[in-house]
DNA sequence: GTCTATAGCCCGATAGAC
DNA sequence: GTCTATCGGGCTATAGAC
């Protein structure tokens, strides 16, 4: 990590990596199959420990829109020193058939994790979601995250500032559209919006052993 | 492009299009910077006959519904036969700094002529957008359109079914939305997601040339 | 059976002669 | 504008040290 946050991934060598490891060049082959790999592991650490401090922001507010704003500006700082090195990481994670693909079968258990955050983040919360979306949300909730993830790669003004801001409106936004759905004339689109939802979400890849 | 559908991205070397075009392998690094900017040829071309084909969508049908999916359903017919080989394209396209990102700054002409096609797709349709928002629903619905793009990319359904079953959805939908947004009750919200959209929007690259 | 060292393949990209 | 030659780096093969 060290290597790849002063070089960058393309520039760090697997030569370099496996020098600063005492290792043979060959040896690593051994214990990672890629390059890419290596990288998987930053992935799963970084998420975890990402998933492991939002958890404290339940409890600092009940409301949505905090909640959803906390969440997000926990995962952001936790990437903060990653920045620079994220557009890479991000480019090889992009490709469908990459282990590092977010919506790939080697990451479903993980994606699974990163769902149930946002399941934890809508329960008990003000305003409530209707049942049906509550079943939904947490998906919406999550693969909304990863595009400001996205967002934020690209920003380059100060402290990535305007990311922080496209954040603070759009939970302000969820919150209200959440509180909106339970009213009668919200009905026809919520059930539309769910059926998408439910749809893009039933044909993702479970993991290999996730019996759900 | 033989090359590309027949072996793929990376298992087409740039020894292997030289050969090809009868040319020396280094030549082609006088034409073509980069292995990704030969992508870059190919996107554009894909992209003008997608832009091209749609202007026909726009006469067969006034509702904003039947032309999102007439749009989008011209796209993916065009995209069809690189369908295998769209991953490894969108991977390379992911990264901030690759040339071929579609919020880059070289790709800001054609990216602004993708959200103009949907700005005539909005133009004179029926339901019909308040004036505000049909200044930012161009770039949403273009932005919502590449996230089709990579849903298709993952689809490994029949056809592509469930990739167009949640196009008609969407589209639905959307029109749908657009209809309610002109009621008084949805300003609050219109008003919230113009300024997201906007905030976007703005922190976009222009292009060199682009006086805009 | 874990690890080192060497040697080399392949491929994207570059230098520089002509 | 075209070539030959070569580099740098991901990845592999394999021979042996311990």
């Amino acid at each position: 990590m060290e290597l790849f946050l002063s070089h960058g991934y393309e520039k760090t060598t697997m030569r370099m990596i496996a020098d600063r490891a005492n290792v043979n060049a060959a040896l690593s082959y051994h214990y990672f199959p890629s390059k890419e790999h290596l990288v998987v592991e930053f992935y799963r650490s970084f998420s975890h420990e990402f998933i492991e401090q939002s958890a404290a922001v339940m409890e600092t507010s009940p409301k949505l829109e905090a909640r959803l704003i906390g969440v997000t500006e926990t995962m952001l700082g936790v990437a903060d020193p990653y920045h620079a090195f994220a557009g890479s990481l991000f480019a090889t994670a992009a490709s469908p058939s990459s282990p590092l693909n977010p919506f790939s079968a080697d990451l479903a258990e993980l994606r699974g994790q990163g769902i149930a955050l946002f399941a934890r983040a809508i329960d008990g919360c003000t305003p409530r979601a209707p049942e049906d979306l509550a079943e939904e949300l947490p998906f919406l909730l999550w693969t909304f995250n990863l595009g400001l993830l996205y967002c934020w790669m690209h920003d380059h003004s100060e402290q990535q500032e305007k990311t922080r801001a496209i954040l603070r409106q759009s939970a302000r936004l969820v919150a209200g559209l959440v509180r909106f759905s339970s009213s009668p004339g919200a009905r026809h689109f919520r059930r539309q919006l769910l059926s998408i939802s439910n749809l893009i979400r039933s044909s993702l890849p479970r993991g290999a052993e996730d019996p759900a």
